[in-house]
DNA sequence: GTTTCGCATCTTTTT
DNA sequence: GATGCGAAAC
C-alpha cells in the first residue's frame, strides 16, 4: 500500500511525509498540488489516523469532492468519513449543531447575494437616503469586507478609516444600514456567506459550553487548500482551532501567491506571510516543476507574473519538450473572434483526435460567452458553459425554494416577502408595506405580524392572510412527520406554483417546469442517500439539512454529465482545472486586465495574476485573442490589446491570421514593465505623474464631490493630478468625461470620467 | 388588486 | 442586454 509515495518526486514525498507540525507547500500551476494534499492525507489513513480526526477545508465542493474520490483511490472506502468541504458548508455544518447557543435556530436560513441585496435595499428605502449615493452593490461589499475583517457594527463605527471612506464617498451612514442589516438577518433567524465564518468565529470566541475545545480535540489534522485565497476572517478561524494548551499545530496549507485573484473579496497574502511568523516551527516546501503544460506556455507564465511586485521567489520549469507555439489570434470585431476560436476548435479536434471535453474557453467577463455559443452551435459542437446564473439563482427555483425556506423557517423574511403574494393571492403590497411597518413598530418579526389584530388593512386582506399563515402552519406542522421530498411535492402543488409555471406553454415555461421537478428530484436524492458530502450530520436528512446544503451550492457543482463538451467559463472559474487546449478570449485593455482594476496597481496585479492563471490551464494548446471592436454596454466600441499581450514574451508566440487570413507583424513590441505606454497604450490612458501631486493635510481633508455637480470652469483637486481647472464636461448623463488642465502636469489637459474619478471642488 | 408596458439604470470576478 | 421601478390600463 505504501506504493502510493513512489508517485511522488521528493519534494512532494518530503511534504507528504511531514505529518506532525505546521506545513506550508508553496504550489506553483500543474506542480502535483492537489495530489500532495491527497497522498497526505491517504498517508495519515494509513499511518492509522482515524478520518473523523482529518479535516480538510476547499473553496469549492467540486475540489472537496474530487479530494474525496483521489484519497478512496488510496486507501479505499475510510476516506468517505475524512471532514473535506469548503470553508462555508463546514462551517455552516458546525453552525447548525451549535446555532441555539448564539442565538439562531438551527434551522437558520442562508441568505444568498440576492437576498442581502433586497434587504440592504428595503432599509436604504426606508431610511430615505439617496439611492444614488447609497448603493445597494456597494453597501453590500463595505458590509462584507467589514465581516470578513471581524468588524461589527459597534467597530466600525471606531474604525476611522472606514467611517472616513465612507464620508468621502457621500455615504456616511453606511454604518448604520449596517447595523440594521445585522439585526434583521438576527430576527430573521438568518446568515449571509459571510456569515457562516463570522458567527462561526463568535461561537468559539464566546466559547459557550466549551465548544470550541470540542471542534479543537477532534480535529488533529487540518488541511488547507487554495490557501492564498483565504481571508482574515479564515485565517481567524483557523487560528482558533489551532492555538490551544499542548497544541500538536498540525495543519497542513496548500497554495500559490501567484494565483491568488480573490483579494476583491478579502483574500490577502498576508495569510501566506504571517504564517511563518505565527507558527516559526513551520515548514516550507516549494514545488517548482510543472507537470502540465508544454515549454512555451509554462515560460510565457513565467514572464508575465515577473512584472508583480510582490510575490515569493520561485521558477517554475518543466521537462516536457514539445515547443509548439502559443497562437495570438488578432481580428476585427468579437463576432470573428468567436467565429475563429470555434474553427480553431474544430481544426484541431480534427488533427489532434481531441475530444470536446479537452477544449475550454476563457473569457474575464461571463457576458462574453454570448458570442462563442452562437458559432460553436453553427459548427454543431456541443458546449456547455460554467458560471453566470447557477442552477439555483433562476428565478422559479428561488420561489420554489422560498416556500420551503419558510417552512422551515418561518422567521425568514426574504422568503416571506418573496413569495407572500406569489402567485397572487390578494395580498397587495400596500398591505405587505404595512406588515412591515407594524412588525417594526413592535420589535416582531413579520410572521408574528401577520394576524396582528392591530393591522389597519381590509377586512378581505385579513382573510387571505390567515388563509396563507394557515397553509404555512399546516406545512409546518408535517415537516416533521413526514419526508422532505413529500412534504416538498405537496408544498410546490398547494402553493399553487406548479399550477402557475404549467400555464405557460413556451418553450421557457416548459423548462421553468423542469427546473421545478428538478428542485424535487434533488430532495428526494438528498432523502434517499443524505449528502454525499454530509460529514457532521450524515443523518441528518431533513428539509433543513438541505436547503442549507442548496444555498452553497454552485453552477460548478453539477454533474459533468456523459456528454462530451466543450468548456465556456470565466477565468476566476477555471482555477484548478486543465485542458489539452485552452483559448483565452478578449485580451483588451479595459476588458482584461477590467477598467475596474486601474484605480491602484494592486488591482492590476490582481489581473496579471489572473491571467497567469488562465494561461497555466493549458497542457498542449495555447491561443490568445482579441478584437478591435467590441460591442460592449450596447454599443460598438474601439479596442486597444491588453498590456498583458506585450508581457508574454515575442518567443513564445506567433500571430495567426489578421481579417486577410495572412500573417502579420506582430504589431507587439516588447516592452517590459513600461510597456504601459507605448504601442500598447489605450488611447484615453494617460502617463501617471511621478509622484503624488496631493499629501498631507490636503489629502486628509479631501472629500469628493458628486459627479454631477462638476463643470466647466471649476477649480478642482485630484488625488493624483494635483490642482487643476475643468475646461469642459461633455458625454451622455451616466458617463460624463470632464477635461481639466492640471498645474505643473506633463500633459496639457486630461480627459477624465467623472464615475470614476475622485474629485473635489474647491 | 393585478398586469403590462415603457423607461432608466447598470453592467468583474464568487463562496 | 438584463433587470428594477413607476405609471397606466385592465
Amino acid at each position: 500500500m505504501a506504493h502510493y509515495l513512489d508517485e511522488l518526486n521528493d519534494i512532494q514525498r518530503a511534504a507528504v511525509t511531514t505529518t506532525e507540525g505546521p506545513v506550508l507547500v508553496i504550489a506553483g500551476p500543474g506542480s502535483g498540488k492537489t495530489r500532495v494534499l491527497t497522498y497526505r492525507i491517504a498517508h495519515l489513513l494509513e499511518k492509522g489516523v482515524p478520518p473523523w480526526e482529518i479535516l480538510a477545508l476547499t473553496f469549492t465542493n467540486k475540489a472537496a469532492k474530487e479530494m474525496k474520490e483521489r484519497i478512496e483511490k488510496v486507501v479505499g472506502q475510510r476516506a468517505q468519513q475524512v471532514w473535506a468541504g469548503t470553508f462555508h458548508s463546514v462551517f455552516a455544518r458546525i453552525l447548525r449543531a451549535e446555532a441555539s447557543k448564539i442565538g439562531f435556530p438551527s434551522s437558520f436560513s442562508v441568505y444568498d447575494t440576492d437576498d442581502t441585496m433586497s434587504v440592504l435595499r428595503s432599509i436604504i428605502k426606508e431610511k430615505d437616503l439617496d439611492p444614488n449615493a447609497y448603493n445597494a452593490s456597494v453597501i453590500r461589499s463595505r458590509i462584507s469586507l467589514a465581516k470578513s475583517n471581524l468588524i461589527s457594527p459597534l467597530g466600525y463605527r471606531e474604525k476611522a478609516d472606514m467611517m472616513e471612506e465612507d464620508r468621502a464617498a457621500r455615504r456616511p451612514f453606511v454604518v448604520d444600514i449596517y447595523q440594521e442589516y445585522v439585526s434583521r438577518l438576527q430576527r430573521a433567524g438568518a446568515m449571509d456567506f459571510d456569515d457562516l465564518l463570522f458567527q462561526l468565529y463568535r461561537l468559539f470566541r464566546e466559547n459557550p459550553e466549551g465548544v470550541v475545545e470540542k471542534y479543537q480535540k477532534r480535529f488533529k489534522y487540518l488541511h488547507v487548500d487554495e490557501f492564498q485565497d483565504t481571508n482574515f476572517l479564515q485565517y481567524a478561524i483557523l487560528r482558533r482551532l489551532l492555538k490551544y494548551e499542548g497544541s500538536p499545530e498540525n495543519v497542513f496549507a496548500v497554495g500559490d501567491d501567484a494565483q491568488s485573484i480573490y483579494a476583491f473579496r478579502g483574500a490577502t497574502i498576508d495569510n501566506i506571510l504571517d504564517f511563518e511568523k505565527d507558527y516559526p516551527a513551520l515548514k516550507t516546501f516549494k514545488l517548482e516543476q510543472n507537470y502540465r503544460s508544454t515549454h512555451h506556455i509554462v515560460q510565457a507564465a513565467n514572464a508575465v507574473i515577473s512584472h508583480n511586485r510582490r510575490q515569493l521567489q520561485k521558477t517554475i520549469w518543466t521537462d516536457k519538450t514539445e515547443r509548439s507555439k502559443i497562437k495570438l489570434i488578432k481580428c476585427v470585431t468579437d463576432d470573428e473572434e468567436s467565429r475563429r476560436v470555434a474553427d480553431l476548435i474544430l481544426e484541431q479536434k480534427n488533427r489532434f483526435h481531441l475530444p470536446n471535453s479537452e477544449f475550454a474557453i476563457l473569457y474575464r467577463t461571463n457576458a462574453q460567452s454570448r458570442k462563442f455559443e452562437e458559432h460553436l452551435r453553427r459548427l454543431n459542437l456541443d458546449y456547455r458553459i460554467y458560471g453566470g446564473l447557477s442552477f439555483y439563482q433562476r428565478k422559479e427555483v428561488k420561489d420554489f425554494i422560498a416556500y420551503l425556506r419558510l417552512t422551515v423557517n418561518p422567521n425568514d423574511e426574504e422568503a416571506l416577502r418573496r413569495i407572500i403574494n406569489y402567485p397572487t393571492r390578494g395580498i397587495s403590497d400596500a398591505t405587505v408595506e404595512k406588515i412591515g411597518r407594524s412588525a417594526s413598530a413592535n420589535g416582531i418579526t413579520l410572521w408574528q405580524a401577520i394576524n396582528d389584530p392591530r393591522l389597519d388593512i381590509t377586512e378581505r386582506a385579513r382573510k387571505a392572510l390567515f388563509t396563507f399563515k394557515s397553509i404555512i402552519e399546516d406545512w409546518q406542522k408535517r415537516a416533521n412527520a413526514e419526508t422532505a421530498a413529500k412534504l416538498a411535492a405537496e408544498i410546490l402543488r398547494r402553493s399553487g406554483l406548479y399550477e402557475l409555471l404549467k400555464q405557460d406553454s413556451t418553450q421557457e415555461g416548459l423548462s421553468r417546469l423542469q427546473n421545478v421537478e428538478a428542485v424535487l428530484d434533488a430532495i428526494s436524492e438528498f432523502t434517499d442517500q443524505g449528502d454525499p458530502n454530509a460529514d457532521l450530520a450524515p443523518d441528518d436528512r431533513s428539509l433543513g439539512a438541505y436547503l442549507q446544503t442548496v444555498s452553497l451550492l454552485t453552477d460548478a457543482d453539477e454533474q459533468k454529465g456523459e456528454r462530451d463538451q466543450i468548456t465556456l467559463m470565466s477565468v476566476h472559474a477555471a482555477k484548478g482545472l486543465e485542458y489539452q487546449s485552452v483559448f483565452i478570449t478578449g485580451m483588451e485593455e479595459t476588458l482584461f486586465p477590467s477598467f475596474m482594476s486601474f484605480e491602484d496597481p494592486q488591482g492590476l496585479d490582481e489581473e496579471r495574476r489572473l491571467f497567469y492563471v488562465a494561461v497555466t490551464r493549458a497542457k498542449r494548446f495555447l491561443s490568445i485573442s482579441y478584437a478591435q471592436n467590441r460591442y460592449r454596454f450596447g454599443q460598438i466600441r474601439v479596442c486597444e490589446p491588453s498590456r498583458f499581450l506585450a508581457e508574454v514574451g515575442e518567443d513564445h508566440y506567433e500571430m495567426v491570421g489578421g481579417s486577410s487570413g495572412r500573417l502579420q507583424q506582430p504589431a507587439l513590441p516588447q516592452q517590459p514593465r513600461a510597456g504601459i505606454s507605448g504601442n500598447f497604450s489605450t488611447g484615453r490612458r494617460n502617463p501617471q505623474p511621478a509622484r503624488p501631486v496631493v499629501s498631507g493635510a490636503d489629502a486628509a481633508n479631501f472629500q469628493a464631490a458628486a459627479p454631477d455637480t462638476i463643470k466647466a470652469g471649476d477649480a478642482v483637486l485630484h488625488l493624483k493630478f494635483g490642482k487643476g481647472k475643468v475646461s469642459s464636461v461633455e458625454g451622455p448623463k451616466d458617463g460624463k468625461v470632464a477635461t481639466i488642465r492640471f498645474e505643473g502636469d506633463e500633459l496639457p489637459e486630461r480627459r477624465i470620467v467623472l464615475k470614476f474619478a475622485k474629485l473635489q471642488v474647491l
